[in-house]
DNA sequence: CAATAAATGCACTTCCATTGCATTGGTTAT
DNA sequence: ATAACCAATGCAATGGAAGTGCATTTATTG
């Protein structure tokens, strides 16, 4: 608890009861969330708190966003050393299909992706859906 | 225009007039398109049609849907033997970050993507962002 | 303690996606 | 040709998520 508080002091994140409970919750959970998810474990705090809070964050690079195709936005903490600052976000995500659960593959790395002459790739988003290993069964 | 109402047919979609623009609006375009677009080029048109044509499209395969992360979803024809009913979309998808503009990369498959055990990988959605070949000026 | 700045809560808005239902139009069977 | 039928269209309304403005509370700092 006393890390977490130094940890966001450390990012220039001021501590607040939401904010540690808020960063508790994205910590414990294996899954990326979405802002529903959020809202649904406090019930108390407002939405648009949790929406700051979370925006916050994310400026502050100790969460990423992840488009995995469902429409709605899911967020996730960072892995150490992640340095979403430099380049974005190069491991692969996880959609299941069953669950409709999202998880960060932290340790799949983006392959290099060739792109035609004349176009830049600056980062790329990579989604693979499918079962995830709870749901296949093993 | 006798070639399209012909491959429609063939694709078991029933041919209207609204069906005919909708097809050659989405042949003419070079990038992915969203429903605000269509309904830009067709105001006289309701936006349910367009959008259920679209869907409609869908059902039949000879439109995909393309999640490029920004939010709003933008649709393309699909190519020739493109096979979406099998395996989805196995191109890669170019996003421009200064124009904003979308683009099917048919000629660049994407590459097999290794999953941890446990995992069944059915599909995979990459998009890269980046400066297209009209923005980086060549 | 007073002054100031940041965080929170509430209300409201916008944007896109989606649905229900009435109407129109085209197809098929009598 | 007419009636009966089903699919396509149009209009209105809804729902869900994202985002903003402003007043209020809470924390910081001099
Ligand atoms: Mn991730
Ligand atoms: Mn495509
Ligand atoms: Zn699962
Ligand atoms: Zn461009």
């Amino acid at each position: 608890m006393k890390i977490i508080e130094e940890f966001l002091e450390s990012k220039d994140i001021r501590v607040t009861a939401m904010r540690l409970l808020i960063y508790k919750f994205l910590a414990e959970k294996q899954v990326a969330v979405t802002l529903s998810d959020i809202e649904n474990a406090f019930e108390k705090a407002d939405r648009t708190t949790l929406y700051r809070t979370i925006k916050t964050f994310e400026e502050k690079d100790i969460v990423h966003q992840i488009g995995d195709g469902t429409g709605i936005t899911k967020y996730a903490l960072c892995e150490k050393g992640c340095n979403c600052e430099i380049e974005t976000d190069l491991h692969l995500h996880f959609h299941c299909n069953n669950c409709n659960e999202t998880i960060c593959l932290t340790e799949h790395k983006i392959p290099q992706i060739k792109v035609p002459d004349g176009f830049v790739s600056e980062n790329v988003n990579l989604v693979v859906k499918g079962i995830c290993d709870k749901c296949s069964g093993q």
